[in-house]
DNA sequence: CGTTGACCATACGGTGCCGTATGGCGAGCC
DNA sequence: GGCTCGCCATACGGCACCGTATGGTCAACG
C-alpha cells in the first residue's frame, strides 16, 4: 500500500523544486518525471492532470507560507516586537518561490494565492500598526506600504542583487523608518 | 523602399503589446504574424529570429521607459523637487510592461535590462538624497528603499489591487516617509 | 497459488511553437 | 518588356510538451 501520499507528497515537493528553479513553465509532467526517474504513467495515476499538481503544490505553499507563520506570529503579545520579529524573517533570505509566483499571476490559481497572501499579510500587519495606535486608516497605508517595500526587495534580492548591497543594513533603515 | 524600420517596428510594437497583455512566452512570431495579419515570411524577413526581436523590443523599452525619464528629470534643479515629480510619476498609472519584465528575468537579456533599470533608477534616487544633504551610505539605503517600495507597489497594483486600495494615497504616505 | 489491484512503463496522437527553404509578386530601373 | 530585388506567402521538418490507452509487474490476500 506504502500510503498513496507519500508518492503524491513526491511530485509535489519536485514540483516545488522545479517552481523555483525554473518558474512555472519548469513545472512540466515529463521533465518532472524525467528527474524523479519514473515517467509520465506515474504522475497520471496521481495525479488527473498538470492542474491537479499545480493546485496541490500552491495550497501545500500556502499553509507552510502563509498560515503557519501567521499563526505563530500571532502569539507574540506585544505588536511592537511582532513587527520586529517579522523584520527578522523578512532579512532572511529571500522567498524565490514567492517571488515565482509573482512571476505567473496569469495563472488563475496562482493569481488567487498571490492575492490570498497579500490580503493575509497586510491585514496582519495594519491590525499590528492599530494596536500599536496609528488610526485604522493610516494603519492599513502603513502595512501596505511596508509589505510593498518587502516584496520590491525580494524581487531586487533576486533580480540585481548588485544594486541592494547590504541586505539587512537596508531590512534595518526600512524598520527605523516604519516601525515606531 | 517604403523604408524597412518601419515595418519593424511594427514588429517590435506588437512585440510589446503582446509582452504587456500575456508576458514574454506571449511574444512569439507565429501568433504575432496573426494578429499583424501577414505570416512569418515577413517576420524572418526583417529580424534573424525571435531573440532578435525580443532584445529589439528591449532596447527600444529600455530607451523609452529609462534613460529618457531620467534625463527630463535630470534637468529639475532642486533635488527636492525632483524627488517630488518622480513621486508623481510613481503614482500615475502602474507600469505593466516594467512588471512583466520583472516575470521574465530567467530570459539573459531580459535580467540585463531589469538589472540596468534598477541601477539608474537608484543612483539617480542616490544622488538626490544626498544632494539633500544624507550622507552617501544612507542616501544609497533611503534609495533603495524607495525604490523597493516603488517596484512593490506596482506589484500589488497588479496582483492584488483591492489590498493596495487607494494608490494615491498610498503613493503620499510613502512620500511623506521617504521624502524629508 | 491464482486473482486482484496499486503502481508504473510503453506507445501513440494531438497541439503549438521555431526556423528554413522556396516560390511568387509587384515596383522600379535599363 | 524583361530583370532585379524588396517583401511576403506557402510548405515543410523538428521539438517539447500534454493527455490517453493499454500493457506489464509485484505484493497482498483469500
Amino acid at each position: 500500500m506504502t500510503s498513496d501520499a507519500l508518492d503524491r507528497d513526491r511530485w509535489t515537493a519536485a514540483a516545488q523544486d522545479a517552481l523555483e528553479a525554473g518558474g512555472l513553465a519548469a513545472v512540466a509532467v515529463e521533465p518532472l518525471a524525467r528527474t524523479l526517474g519514473v515517467t509520465k504513467g506515474s504522475f497520471y495515476w496521481h495525479f488527473k492532470d498538470r492542474r491537479a499538481l499545480i493546485d496541490a503544490m500552491l495550497e501545500r505553499w500556502r499553509a507552510e507560507h502563509v498560515d503557519a507563520p501567521l499563526a505563530m506570529l500571532a502569539t507574540v503579545p506585544d505588536p511592537a516586537d511582532r513587527l520586529r520579529r517579522l523584520a527578522d524573517v523578512a532579512s532572511g533570505k529571500p522567498p524565490s518561490i514567492f517571488i515565482r509566483l509573482l512571476d505567473a499571476v496569469d495563472d488563475p490559481t496562482v493569481r488567487e494565492t498571490v492575492a490570498y497572501a497579500a490580503r493575509a499579510r497586510v491585514d496582519f500587519l495594519a491590525a499590528a500598526f492599530r494596536e500599536i495606535g496609528l488610526t485604522p486608516a493610516r494603519a492599513r497605508r502603513q502595512a501596505v506600504v511596508l509589505y510593498a517595500a518587502y516584496v520590491g526587495l525580494a524581487h531586487l534580492g533576486r533580480d540585481a542583487p548588485e544594486v541592494l548591497g547590504d541586505r539587512s543594513a537596508v531590512s534595518r533603515q526600512l524598520a527605523s523608518l516604519l516601525i515606531p
